[in-house]
DNA sequence: CTGAAAGCGCTTACAG
DNA sequence: CTGAAAGCGCTTACAG
């Protein structure tokens, strides 16, 4: 049994196809009497619109893209993702509209691929995650003439709409938290802290080491950054640096930039002998249920990263619907939880 | 710069459009020389196909679809779905095909959505995860032709491909930890069990629920059952309900259907002064790295989940290209980690 | 092997 | 207000 198309509607109703098109999109210039007979039609016959012929005719999609150039074990295990795709749905599914989302191996294959989604009208617009400093992305985007709403702590194109991230701000909450356990201490113990970051390439990570050290050298505090790449084989490595610069630096807490490896390099440290928070404090950037398991729970910033989703996701739509670039900040209610 | 079509594509190699259309298809019937001319042009216009005109002349979309009837909260948090989803995508793109994510509140939703998809003509099949004992997304499979692949204990229907779970397998590797603890305790000690299961409208629930009365029963061993419905704010409620079993009945071990119940029942047994595993052992039928961060670490029934959504993808696609039904067993591979 | 034509199911000017 | 026609960008019989 075929689906009805159009023009069985149009036949049933007794009327042409335009009309019942224009009668069943609420398009103006047809009789209320006739719009009730094709609305009924169309319900009599079950008539659902064909996806693609619509596309093709109207030439966008309802279709949002988001390429993640992430290896499927980061994006199964880190809950930023799953909550801000979760985000991202909720807001998109108010207004029908649907998210394609893809995998793929590195920031060039991400760039192909939107190059390619492009080229093939197959999507209305793009979400971007993960910033870089130098964004391959961005010159895809502006050349395709894409619509593209980034979460990212600074703008990355006059073409590309953003939810603007206050890492500042965010590093400056974790690190109050750390500085007043640093005054605690007594006179003679080391003040020494450290950020434990993902890849210097991404602009989060180098605007949160920057005010790292800026905090630091203020407060005169010590500060040693070290960069991960965020696979699970590093975690033991990243231990071991870590531990040499709380033994031989002194170093008395760590700004860990996500939940997962925060809960890590808590466990690893644990068997180490290492006591947290007394002998030396973590602090997570994320936060997540993760944090709230281990023992003990791990101090984190929180956020509400579903929401963020929701504000992306709204923004690109505005950016499309009123053809104009447009920024925003959020989530807001930023917090820090945990006594570690 | 509006993206070159087929026509102009023709125009520029000097033939007609259906034989561009042939020779960029790799359909038989095109000499080598204009293949090579087609293809020239292409290249040199930069053409991709329209994804919707394609779509559309074919009546094939290259989309599967997943509805997941599932709070985002729960998505976000439960380590299966991402993985699962991982698996999916990881599958799919090796065949340039697409997979459409939209989170629905319940599964009279999901079946809607199912049967718009199905009129739409929005995908070219669909992935069923969270079989139900009485499962109403299975007439609307059946009713619209909708090609489906399912993961599920026992078969849905004989028009939906099958990822088969043997739920008693699983429940008996758990099963097996938990008897031998039993068997080291002294005389005295109660000889009591407890499933939390998740709710009894799922089929794997009550699968394991069966296995477990089965295999409690003909050990000797008192079972009893609890049935959440995993939201999070029931933990302390259930801990409460676990803590009088334990107390009252003496029970010793319980099977937790996730990671995730597991990880924050661990947490608040602790706070009840509960020893795990001496006390009483928790094994979850889930893992994760949750599972890893506790301390101590849960015992849990590792399987691939990943692998589970390329398989699963595997079959929807080969049920598609071959029409037939096909059914497999997965993944392989199961063990039960940790020692608590 | 190649081309002209019809068709996929819609939408949208354009006449009337 | 309504209809006939053209068009969106492909694919696919059908002739030649």
């Amino acid at each position: 049994m075929p689906s009805p198309t159009l023009a069985d509607v149009a036949r049933e109703a007794g009327v042409s196809k335009g009309t019942a098109s224009k009668a069943l999109n609420g398009v103006t210039g047809v009789s209320a009497s006739t719009r009730e007979r094709v609305a009924a039609a169309a319900a009599a016959l079950g008539w659902t619109p064909s996806y693609a012929a619509r596309a093709l005719s109207r030439a966008s999609t309802g279709v949002f893209g988001l390429a993640l150039a992430r290896s499927s074990e980061t994006v199964g295990t880190e809950s930023f993702f799953m909550a801000m795709v979760a985000g991202l749905e909720e807001e998109l599914a108010l207004t029908d509209r649907a998210l394609l989302i893809q995998l793929v191996p590195d920031v060039e294959a991400e760039s192909e691929l939107l190059a390619r989604w492009a080229a093939e009208r197959r999507v209305d617009g793009v979400f971007l995650l993960d910033a870089r400093l130098e964004d391959p992305r961005t010159a895809v985007v502006e050349h395709n003439g894409l619509a593209a709403a980034a979460m990212a702590s600074s703008p990355l194109s006059p073409m590309i709409s953003r939810l603007a991230v206050d890492e500042d701000l965010r590093m400056d909450l974790v690190l109050e938290r750390l500085m007043a356990a640093l005054d605690e201490l007594p006179e003679d113990a080391g003040r020494h802290l450290l950020y434990l970051g993902g890849l210097p390439q991404f602009q989060h990570v180098m605007a949160r080491e920057r005010r790292f050290r800026e905090r630091c050298s203020a407060a005169g505090v010590g500060a040693s950054v070290l960069h991960s790449d965020y696979q699970q084989h590093d975690v033991s490595r990243w231990t071991r640096e870590v531990l040499a610069l709380h033994r031989e630096a002194g170093c008395r807490g760590v700004v860990v930039d996500n939940d997962l490896l925060a809960a890590q390099l808590l466990v690893e440290l644990g068997r180490d002998g290492v006591r947290v928070p007394e002998d030396l404090a973590i602090v997570a950037l994320e936060d997540s249920i993760l944090c709230t398991v281990t023992s003990p729970a791990i101090t984190a910033l929180h956020r509400d990263t579903r929401e963020a989703g929701r504000l992306l996701a709204r923004l690109l739509v505005r950016h499309i619907e009123e053809g104009t670039l447009t920024e925003a900040i959020g989530p807001g209610g930023m917090v820090v939880r945990g006594s570690g």
